[in-house]
Parts: structure tokens; C-alpha cells; sequence
DNA sequence: CCAGACGTTGTT
DNA sequence: GTCTGG
DNA sequence: CCAGACGTTGTT
DNA sequence: GTCTGG
């Protein structure tokens, strides 16, 4: 995980939440947020600033953007091993925005359908994953800018569908993770969410990236 | 030295 | 760019 | 994460 | 089965 999350609010309630502007054309509500799509990010320089980025780590070093397609997350446990985000985690720190994200619980035995669920603070606020970003530099003037969502081992909320999970950032620790400097009190904040998360089972409908409705976070009957 | 990878997930 | 493997 | 493709040649 | 794309 993470593999798919949501942001349903309106791109006026976003900037009243995090206080930062953003493109109005190139935000729009999201309930089927997918690898490779823009993502709504805050990045801390330069300067802080709220923008959209692609889903999916392309380091600057890449020869083929496609890498990214692949870096859609990173182990916190190994973050300051991993050539692909080492520099990240030491420059480019960002919060990627959210308000629900989903998880799969597999079935039993072979054959067997994964069952999504959506999982939400629940209190209408937006949210933060904890992300790195870089930037690369092709031919053109503008460096396509990407991201990735680190994720840890799950909490007791998430524990039940799946053992893993995002790094979800208080927002009293949001200033701590994007201006922090000692490596160690930066892995100290990339702990399992202490928040109190809702588990909402939802339809598989869910499951293919191109459906992207309201309905896609409604409870379904039966779970 | 050069070449090639650089990642996570889940499944077996 | 930097590390690992051959 | 899941869904969907998985290929080349030559022609427009 | 495995890779790519969204």
C-alpha cells in the first residue's frame, strides 16, 4: 500500500485548509486517485507552495520517466537506504493531501475477490500523507516534478485489512516534516497514525481506475 | 574496472 | 548520482 | 493499488 | 505469468 486514495474537497475548502494557493484549472475533486495522476502537494521550498505533481518518483537521474510508474511508495524502514530516495529524504520533503485512502482486503483461497475499504479521518478535514519529491530535467524548460507516499507498518484501525499503511501526519507535526533537518527526529515522525480513522467497506467499483464518482466512498451493505 | 540497477506490494 | 554485482 | 495488455509491419 | 498504464 498505498495504492489508490481520495480528495473530494472543492478547491476553495483546500486552500482554506492549508493556506496556500493552488491552479484552479488543475485541481479537481478526486475519489479515485491513481498512480501516475497529479496530486495535490505541499512542498516546502522554494518556497512553500501548494501544486500539483505527478504520482509516481521519477529521480533525477532517470533516464525513461517510467520509473515512476514503480515508486509510488517507500519503505519508511529503509528510506535512508534506497538510492531512489535517499536525496529526497534528506531536500525535498512534501505533504501530499488527502481525505480517504483505500485499502484491499484479500479474500481466502484462490479465486478469491479483495474486498476495498476506505479509510478516512472522518472529520471533513484535509489530511496529509508524509511524500518526497524530486524533480527531472529533460529537455524541456519545466522539470517534471513527482512524488511518493511513504508508508509503515499499519495500525490497529488499518491492521485488519492490511498490514501496511501511509504515513499520515498530524497537522501539529506538518511544519516538523517539511523544515525539519535531523534525519533522526524526521524517522521518529513516520510512525503508524495515532488519529482516530473510519473503515468504511465500499464497492469494488473501486478497483478500476478510470471510475472516479462520489458513490466510489458510500458505505455498502452487508460488511 | 564497467554494467546495471535504483521499488513495493503480495503471493508462493 | 550512487551503489551493487560481476 | 487494480485492470488490461502481452506485437510488428507498413500504410494513412 | 509479468509488465505497463491509470
Amino acid at each position: 500500500m498505498c495504492g489508490r486514495f481520495t480528495l473530494t474537497v472543492s478547491a476553495d475548502d483546500l486552500k482554506d485548509a492549508v493556506g496556500l494557493e493552488i491552479v484552479p484549472s488543475e485541481y479537481q475533486p478526486r475519489y479515485n486517485i491513481a498512480p501516475t495522476q497529479p496530486v495535490a502537494v505541499v512542498r516546502s521550498f522554494p518556497p512553500k507552495e501548494l501544486e500539483m505533481m505527478r504520482w509516481g518518483l521519477v529521480p533525477s537521474w532517470a533516464k525513461d520517466p517510467s520509473i515512476g510508474n514503480r515508486l509510488i511508495n517507500a519503505r519508511a524502514e529503509t528510506l535512508t537506504e534506497k538510492p531512489a530516495f535517499r536525496s529526497a529524504f534528506a531536500k525535498r520533503r512534501c505533504l501530499i493531501l488527502m481525505d480517504g485512502f483505500f485499502e484491499w482486503k484479500r479474500g481466502e483461497g484462490k479465486g478469491a475477490r479483495s474486498q476495498p475499504y476506505w479509510f478516512t479521518p472522518g472529520d471533513g478535514k484535509v489530511a496529509a500523507f508524509a511524500g518526497l519529491y524530486e524533480l527531472w530535467f529533460h529537455k524541456e524548460d519545466e522539470p517534471l516534478v513527482s512524488c511518493t507516499i511513504i508508508t509503515t507498518e499499519a495500525n490497529d484501525v488499518v491492521r485488519p485489512v492490511h498490514d501496511r499503511m501511509p504515513v499520515i501526519l498530524p497537522r501539529e507535526r506538518w511544519s516538523d516534516w517539511l523544515e525539519g533537518s535531523s534525519p533522526d527526529q524526521l524517522l521518529a515522525l513516520l510512525r503508524p497514525a495515532n488519529l482516530s480513522l473510519e473503515a468504511v467497506p465500499v464497492s469494488p467499483a473501486v478497483n478500476s481506475p478510470a471510475v472516479d464518482r462520489p458513490e466510489l466512498i458510500q458505505p455498502i451493505a452487508g460488511l
